[in-house]
RNA sequence: GGGGACGUAGAUCAAUUGGUUGGAUCGUCGCCCUGUCACGGCGAAGGCUGCGGGUUCGAGCCCCGUCGUCCCCGCCA
């Protein structure tokens, strides 16, 4: 065959004159009877080849049967376009390749939908031919940006001195966390492995091992449902430390970051990052991970609601409820009555019984209630004024998410803008009322805060974690601890979370064993990769950034998996489905 | 598990209050065309309205079920 000697995206005007080959896709051919144009598409980019009578009338001829997705090799001499006929929009439009020969590599039936850019095919149907919406440029950016940002990371922490180690991918199941993937054992009939939720144990024993800075760019899987940022199998970039404390983590990971998104995004990121406690994010912005491009913040205003003629309200405060609000200023002349509708909606879905504007409880409040409220809110003229009711965790579940709502309708703050912060002082463990027990917040495996071992003791809920999340836009896009090296203490944690010493031994004994062995004190944390490269690339959906990904019912439109087995399988693994 | 949106030529969409023969654009196919680049012109083919049931004289449209896609809540240490 004829072998490339150029790609479809480099020749350019300084290129004129050389013989050359290009290999590629047809992108789009276009028959003028006497002459005939045919774009060459590669991964890296779109070269014009014409087939011109006046040098071979044979090979023009030849030529009219090409179609879109055909593949080909074109040989010929590359020439410089007529000046009125340069294309300014293709950085190959200076020139065309004028064909003196060619060879049809593999014709490609019509495809079921166009491969352009701005294709309107619906996502369903780019997902059956994925291998077809891979060859889109967009895709292909985010793909190479993807592989570009994995390799900044392992450039960056091999010259920390970090060691990417494989650990496995059939393992046990760990405790607590999401739901497991298993795979059943055919050697141990009835037994499962379990997929790892992340490789949490895994990189603790390297510590033990010795091995003080590890990482690993991995995949994790869990069978939980799917969001538009979550798919089962994900990846992340697990790291782990020993002999380092909290700010020497966050300092490493702040250079990670800054060069993730200096060298793949060319931002550059203003160091340190800011810190906001967990307890006062909430309070804020009603979430831990928190969006602060938008401007309003959540004001507590249940003071001004005690006894208030305004009963739904009185009535909250009365049972232990609060009440807040946001302020959204000079706002309320592009606020419908529609729109508030649509709020009161919006926020039922977080178990809120609906929001008020101002406007429209005002006739039931007194005129000091009024003033207070314009005071605290610092109300102007065209203010919109929201607010909520409710059990103190709905009220900032619902008011928090309608902020991010209305921050993304109103665009009340500059897309280009990034906002980066560590969210600190996570509580470590919070009271379970369905389970009647406390559960992990982060994991079983987290340190609580030296400061907070007595509360333990009395208030377990209160106590706070040595652990961080790292937060991006609103996206938490990363989180770790420092995690417990004391065997007594983590024994202690077990008992707090009613897990059993039988049940501990069972399912992770190896690790408590090992914490006796000598174990470092260590910590580390693990990024969305995912998440991350969404980021880099400007978009809101997990399925741009992952070549072949599943839909929100977990299934790959492609290859059709999950799907029924061969009953042979299933007898040699001891399975009966019932 | 719950809520919402959607499903009509190969693709993206339209189709009056439930009413005669279900349209448009892109693509495809044929003919014409020497400077296009989403080429252009003329013409043609292409439909089990996701699937199953029901209501009705009559269903793309209404009802029930089912399958699939997307978004959200729960879930995701």
């Amino acid at each position: 065959m004829l072998k490339r000697t150029h790609t479809c995206g480099e020749l350019r005007a300084k290129d004129i004159g050389k013989e050359v080959v290009l290999n590629g896709w047809v992108s789009s051919a276009r028959d003028h009877g006497g002459l005939v144009f045919v774009n060459i598409r590669d991964r890296y980019g779109v070269t014009q080849t014409v087939f011109d009578p006046a040098n071979s009338p044979k090979l023009m001829e030849a030529a009219k049967s090409l179609r879109s997705e055909d593949v080909v090799a074109v040989k010929g001499k590359l020439r410089a376009r007529p000046g009125s006929q340069i294309n300014k929009d293709m950085p190959t439009g200076e020139t065309e390749l004028l064909a003196g020969g060619f060879e049809l590599l593999n014709r490609a039936e019509v495809p079921p939908f166009e491969v352009v850019d701005d294709t309107n095919a619906s996502e369903e149907l780019r997902l059956k031919y994925r291998y077809l919406d891979l060859r889109r440029p967009h895709l292909q950016n985010i793909l190479a940006l993807r592989h570009k940002a994995a390799d900044i990371v392992r450039g960056y922490l091999s010259r920390h001195n970090f060691l990417e180690v494989e650990t496995p991918v059939l393992t046990k199941s760990t405790p607590e966390g999401a739901r497991d993937y298993l795979v059943p054992s055919r050697i141990s009939k009835g037994k499962f492995y379990a997929l790892p939720q992340s490789p949490q144990l895994f990189k603790q024993l390297l510590m033990v091992a010795g091995f003080d800075r590890y990482f690993q760019i991995v995949k994790c899987f869990r069978d939980e449902d799917l969001r538009a940022d979550r798919q089962p199998e994900f990846t992340q970039i697990d790291i782990e430390t020993s002999f380092l404390d909290r700010e020497d983590i966050y300092n490493i990971m702040e250079g990670l970051v800054c060069e993730l998104w200096k060298n793949a995004a060319g931002v550059e990121l203003k160091r340190p990052f800011d810190r906001l406690a967990y307890s006062e994010a909430i309070e804020r912005y009603g979430s831990d991970r928190p969006d602060r491009r938008i401007p309003w913040e959540l004001q507590d205003a249940t003071a001004v609601f005690k006894g208030s003629g305004f009963k739904a309200f009185a009535g909250v405060v009365e049972s232990g409820g609060i009440i807040k609000a946001i302020n959204i200023k000079n706002r309320a002349d592009k606020f419908s009555r529609k729109d508030l509708d649509a709020a009161g909606e919006f926020v039922k879905s977080y178990g809120a019984k609906g929001v008020a504007s101002l406007k429209g409880i005002e006739k039931f409040l007194s005129d000091k209630e009024k003033a207070e409220l314009k005071t605290k809110l610092d109300i102007k003229e065209n203010d919109l004024i929201l607010l909520i009711g409710d059990k103190l965790k709905v009220v900032n579940d619902s008011l928090g998410s309608l902020r991010v709502e209305l921050g993304r309708k109103f665009e009340a703050f500059d897309n280009k803008k990034i906002d980066i912060l560590w969210v600190t002082d996570f509580p470590l463990m919070e009271y379970d009322e369905k389970e009647k027990r406390h559960m992990s917040l982060h994991h079983p495996f987290t340190s609580p805060n030296p400061d907070d071992l007595k509360l333990l003791e009395t208030e377990p809920a209160k106590a706070r974690a040595l652990a961080y999340d790292i937060v991006v836009n609103g996206s938490e896009i990363g989180g770790g601890s420092i995690r417990i090296h004391n065997r007594e203490i983590q024994q202690k944690i077990f008992d707090l979370l009613k897990i059993s010493r039988e049940e501990a031994k069972k399912r992770f004994g190896f690790l408590l064993e090992a914490l006796t062995y000598g174990a470092p004190p260590h910590g580390g944390i693990a990024f969305g990769f995912d998440r991350i490269v969404m980021l880099l690339a400007g978009t809101e959906n997990i399925r741009d950034v992952i070549a072949f990904p599943k839909t929100t019912s977990a299934s790959c439109l492609m290859t059709e998996a999950p799907s029924d087995v061969d009953p042979v399988q299933l007898k040699e693994l001891g399975i009966k489905i019932s």
